[in-house]
DNA sequence: TAACTTTTTTAGTGTTCCTTACAAAGATCG
DNA sequence: CGATCTTTGTAAGGAACACTAAAAAAGTTA
């Protein structure tokens, strides 16, 4: 139910005008600078028409003059770029334990990045929003930047989101957040447009754009680390299910998983098993048996557990084995229905070589339906990145609004 | 990767005119008969282009003029509607056992159906384009129709299919059907365009355009009976995953499900469980238990057993129980990975009664990621009515090509 | 310096849609 | 029963576009 009105657009002289602006702003982006010429030539249009729509673009402030290039035996070209400053994005990564920001210009650089702790401070819905806007303005008065310059803002949450209507439903680990309406809280307080998103699923549009799954068309993002859950991409665009919770894999029921119905507001087995705690857990379990002779048996790490395991140390190996035959059935399963591309393994322990070289393993028997396997290669970045991925995307929209 | 070419299309005058074509066209199929005027309303567009775009309809012959109707106070209407018999469409649908063979007009009523059985009959690939071939000029030539009136054709095999290049993987219960360019075959002995697809797949539509599934943007189709497959619709359309083999679950790892690894051309441990055969061999293991003094106990027919469970009669209420469980577990994992709004349960076991109820059972304890159950309701209409659901929806890009 | 290239703009033509005005044809009412 | 209202459909003129052809601008090359 991604909710879209069908109520087909009707064709008027101006929707021409609009579709060629989108069309060439589109090549603008990826060629970065270039002549009109270039573009007659990449986009088919005439050469007037080309002139036409750019002269549009340019009293819109979209596109930036620079003078004239090299010649290639002729006249010298008039050379143009998308005005990246006409505007910039912010992407906001709300969790339990921070929240973290990213500022960007319209191509996606980055411009300034900022997090901050939430230990001691009212974590309520409103005073979120509150620090939110907060922490936007400074960041918007340190690069000298207005609040009506900001073009759009997305925000990553760890809950189950209605992204039409901008609803989170339960953060598990923040008290009070309970079915809110985040999108239309922060749209007042920061002025822009605004998207909220699950932040697995933003971690997975992130590795798309710069990350391990570049140019794929379907694939997944399974996230192990506090939490475990999915991010699914397919056919291009994310799949969030008839009631938005697509890729809520912590309940699957699989052979040697203690099975336990679905319940809200709980942990499901799976869950229970990968996710750091458990790790965590079953490491003292063991380490409690082997007695107290190996070094770090109370409190460690779970990226210190899963490096043991990666040079070969028996008691860390056994663990992490089991976690990645459960990893491995998980990924068949995926695969059996999805048929994804390509499986991105992120979150800390997700990502882990360990991890990733065992589950390798397990999977080598099957001779069909096995994906080819990466580790998410931007780490804490991905949720950031992923949001400003999407702000780009409805750029054009929000630049070249229907006439 | 289902291979969409994205390049822009330019905008030029002449698509404005198709855009709008294309939703008049679309309104007058959902009208039936209406008249300008009423198009005018509900199109939104000025009285004159609906009449300019109506008269390109006309002089096309995709638009049929009525006569008048009855006045609503003042000049009366002048009706007219879409020309259904300006062309046909043709489904078929491939098995191991027959072909059968669907003709409708262009609003998909039905106009003749026919049934070819294979046994003694040739089945190479070669054979069997040319069995359908001849039987499609048959049914024409009895309905007075001409080679060129048919428009499109769409199979259904039960096979993985890659659509795009409208190549059969493998009919495992078919010897020379392997990677089998059934498209282009069928397109060079019957004429028009045709589309080749997974059975399971065309189940899925047929049951949204009417059957189960009515209306449902997001959901899946499990077909149970002599193989087990499914058939994903997600956010209005099919999905085929990366390789085409989305929905083969067959091979699914679950709790008390014995763990075979995907192995091609096998079937999986889920399949052997649940499919027709697996369900009439726990039925002889279970009645040679307890003494052939049951009756019925030898060879019997699948759905007498689901019959049987369905009375309450213990023996077989045992071994459909069993099923149920599995396919609950199936269901629970199908919603969790996509959440879909509704599954419909199809083929001889899945639609019957007994299993869905036994299934609904199982999935009451559960309190989140659970769909609507519903029992596939055209039966082996479906595959061919979703293969003409399918064909409908190519219409408007047949009949209104790219200028 | 003349001829050729490349880039961009100008001028004119053809589509298409929209608004406004008008014609056709029945309904309504004094 | 005829004048007026309603509804439906068409015609005419104007505006927004894109395209072709030609010209202008500004180099490079022989």
């Amino acid at each position: 139910m991604t909710g879209k009105k069908t109520t087909s657009p009707i064709g008027r002289p101006p929707l021409l005008r609009r579709t060629n602006a989108l069309t060439l702003l589109k090549l603008l982006r990826e060629a970065g600078t270039c002549s009109r010429a270039d573009l007659v030539r990449t986009s088919g249009m005439s050469a007037p028409t080309v002139t036409n729509v750019i002269a549009d673009l340019l009293s819109a402030e979209l596109v930036q003059p620079l003078g004239e290039g090299a010649s290639n035996g002729g006249r010298p070209p008039d050379l143009i770029r998308f005005k990246a400053e006409r505007g910039c994005l912010v992407s906001v990564r709300i969790t339990a334990q921070f929240v973290s920001f990213l500022l960007t210009d319209l191509c996606g650089k980055e411009l300034d990045t900022s997090e901050v702790w939430l230990a001691g401070r009212k974590t309520t819905p409103e005073a979120m929003c509150a620090l939110i806007a907060e922490e936007i303005r400074r960041i918007l008065r340190a690069r000298g930047l207005k609040r009506d310059q900001v073009l759009a803002l997305v925000a990553g949450v760890p809950a189950i989101t209605n992204v039409d209507e901008g609803v989170v439903l339960a953060i598990s680990t923040l008290e009070n957040w309970r079915d809110v309406p985040l999108r239309s809280m922060l749209k007042r307080s920061v002025g822009c447009q605004v998207t909220v998103e699950n932040d697995t699923n933003l971690a997975a549009l992130g590795e798309r754009m710069e990350g391990a799954a570049q140019g794929e068309t379907s694939f997944v993002e399974i996230d192990i680390g506090a939490n475990v859950s999915a991010g699914i991409v397919l056919d291009g665009r994310l799949y969030h299910g008839a009631q938005w919770s697509a890729g809520e894999i912590g309940y699957l029921r699989l052979p040697h998983i203690s099975r336990r119905d679905p319940v809200l507001h709980d942990f499901g087995a799976l869950e229970a098993v990968l996710s750091s705690t458990g790790i965590r857990e079953s490491w003292r379990e063991t380490t409690a048996q082997l007695g107290t002779t190996m070094r770090g048996a109370g409190r460690v790490d779970v990226t210190a557990i899963l490096d043991m395991a990666q040079r070969g140390e028996a008691a860390a190996k056994q663990v992490v084995k089991q976690r990645a035959a459960i990893v491995a059935d998980v990924i068949v399963n995926l695969s059996l229905i999805l048929n994804p591309g390509l499986v991105v393994l992120g979150g800390e322990v997700g990502r882990h070589p360990a991890l990733i070289g065992f589950v390798r393993k397990e999977l080598e028997r099957s001779e069909f339906a096995v994906p080819r396997i990466a580790a998410a290669s931007l780490g804490e970045a991905a949720v950031l990145r992923g949001a400003i991925a999407m702000a780009l995307e409805a750029i054009p929209s929000i630049l070249l609004p229907l006439p």
